[in-house]
DNA sequence: TTATTCTTGATGCATATGCATCTATATAAC
DNA sequence: GTTATATAGATGCATATGCATCAAGAATAA
């Protein structure tokens, strides 16, 4: 039994993976270059810094990509790296808030110019049409209701 | 100095990451679950059973999205489990060339219908124009000319 | 020929990830 | 109250990845 799938279908499933990966890369690179952390911490370092009074892993895990686990891990490093600390939370015996240093809020600074750099480069270019179907097409495969 | 994005390009920007990591894992999970090998390990038993005379490292790494140390190791894991044969290469000693055995070629077959089964459900539900116009954009994202 | 440089593929070491489990606290049941 | 269960977050261990480098063979130069 061989299933044979609808050429549109493949061809979006490999420009979706192709896409992702290369625009993924390309910030990857350029952060690297400025010597500034990976993507990843970008993601976490906005979201406590948005969370202005701090927030818990748990919620943070809620926004982001990451397994219980992987958020822990992540939080080591960038407590670590002196952009993030951790303290007891006082409703919650088990939980911690989150908040950034000074250092967390300028590294998070100067990593958006390159990264929005890239996105520019990468997808700012799609013809006006081209992008708002995307949008909508894309909106649809990920499943998610965001804004 | 703040730059900020137009709303269009972040909001394919975390779509277009959203909707390629969460139907990755809807195939990995899917793959798991059936016992079978990782996603990674489909591309790559697939390109070797194309080249149906055996395939060089160096070539398959061209047509992966792999660096040369991590094919390397997945050729290494692919043969311990008994899917993959390194011969010696006899038109350069250093190379190698790659070939399926019998059970590296039932495990592709086997891992087909999972993955297609995964795709045709996550992608194969867009209405054709939405699709149509995704090709066309992931296209220009992905800056291939593939078919 | 012999020395020089390039290419193919492997590997040591540091770091990251996945999985399962652990500890500590919180909540619910009694 | 005491005990059972659930939840927040950390961690030991195995595996995977990135980076730099290595060894062996091929190609080029002299």
């Amino acid at each position: 039994m061989t299933i044979t799938l609808p050429t549109e279908t493949t061809a979006i499933w490999t420009r979706l993976i192709l896409a992702s990966s290369r625009v993924q890369d390309e910030v990857e690179a350029a952060l690297k270059t400025e010597g500034l952390p990976p993507l990843g911490w970008y993601d976490a370092l906005w979201e406590i810094e948005k969370a202005a009074g701090g927030i818990r892993p748990l919620v943070l895990q809620g926004r982001l990509l990451l397994p219980q686990y992987g958020l822990s891990r992540l939080i080591d490093r960038m407590a670590k790296a002196g952009l993030v600390t951790r303290r007891d939370c006082n409703t919650d015996g088990r939980g911690q808030m989150l908040a950034l240093t000074a250092q967390g809020l300028s590294t998070r600074a100067r990593m958006w110019p390159i990264y929005a750099a890239v996105l520019q480069a990468e997808i700012g270019i799609l013809p006006h049409d081209l992008a708002a179907a995307l949008v909508l097409g894309l909106g649809l495969l990920a499943k998610t209701d965001q804004t």
